[in-house]
DNA sequence: TTCTTTGTTCCGGA
DNA sequence: GTCCGGAACAAAGA
């Protein structure tokens, strides 16, 4: 489940590998992914040289000369960059054991450099859009978005602003993408278990202190984890095949039932659902 | 067969 | 009009 940390990884990943080099050739096995691969679009970039690679919330912005390629992993999207004369990877164990099945490649990119670049993609929630000679401000997908979370503009000031008129709870707000957009299930789960503060609480009753304190925790999660690797819970890999390191590092994530890491608190990590979406918190040091 | 997982969109109620 | 949350949707695996 790529969330921001994953994104820049595999950022980071493509801009050591393709980075500058030319797209000569497009093969798309399955169209289908969230939104149907736009095919003919997709073909205006073959011979076109990647320009740049930038990420924005989730989103890998390729740039091409009067292009833009627009792509989001949904949940278990990734890219695979191999060597043309390893094509017979995919016979060998190697990939299997990072539960990568070549028959989930959907489409592949070949490269003026010997790389193949492979979209994989178990649950096909991911896509890609083409936008010919549009500002990035103007993508549908990208202009209504919160502040990056690591940027300046995600600040105490902000924060507080936003809270005022919220009726809704905590973690609903910082799943919000309009308010703050990169944050998952998952790293929301984490800072507010950090932050001590209880997943339900409403926005307004938090103190000034506490947001201060979620801030500094969401930001130290997030470079944490981009320093590690990204988290790699069974759906994600980085773009080499290596497994991240961070989700060793998880707190509550998928712990229901066990007991609090903290060394004095013996409270047990519940699981319940805020807005239908599983939320993990210890039961005694999250208030 | 049912449940789970994600981000986004749509819609009804407050 | 605005805010909020529930439902639906995409697909596949356990």
């Amino acid at each position: 489940m790529p969330e921001l940390p994953e994104v820049e990884i595999v950022k980071r990943s493509l801009l050591k590998t393709v980075n500058k080099a030319k797209i000569i050739g497009i093969k798309v096995r399955n169209k289908n992914l969230r939104y149907k691969v736009p095919l003919k679009l997709l073909s205006k970039i073959i011979n076109k040289k990647i320009l740049k690679i930038s990420r924005r919330s989730k989103y890998l912005i390729l740039h091409f000369r009067h292009a833009l390629l627009l792509v989001h992993l949904g949940m278990t999207g990734k890219f695979l960059i191999i060597r043309k004369k390893d094509k017979h990877i995919f016979k060998t164990s190697f990939y299997y054991d990072l539960n990568i099945l070549p028959k989930h490649n959907h489409i592949y990119f070949t490269l003026n450099n010997n790389f193949i670049l492979i979209y994989n993609d178990v649950r096909r929630f991911g896509f890609f859009k083409i936008y010919e000679k549009k500002n990035i401000e103007e993508i549908n997908f990208l202009k209504k978005l919160g502040p990056e979370p690591l940027s300046f503009n995600f600040n105490a000031n902000y924060f507080n602003k936003s809270l005022k008129n919220k009726k809704k709870n905590i973690k609903n707000l910082l799943m919000d993408q309009n308010f703050v957009s990169g944050l998952g299930n998952i790293y929301v789960n984490e800072a507010l278990f950090i932050s001590k503060i209880h997943p339900l609480r409403f926005c307004k009753k938090i103190k000034k202190k506490e947001i201060e304190n979620l801030l500094i925790n969401i930001k130290k999660i997030l470079k944490n984890s981009i320093s590690k690797g990204g988290a790699s819970i069974k759906d994600f890999g980085n773009i080499e095949g290596k497994k991240g390191q961070f989700q060793q590092h998880f707190h509550v994530y998928g712990k229901e039932n066990e007991v609090c890491s903290r060394i004095s608190c013996r409270g047990i990590i519940k699981r319940i659902l805020i807005s239908g979406r599983s939320s993990f918190y210890c039961c005694i040091c999250q208030r």
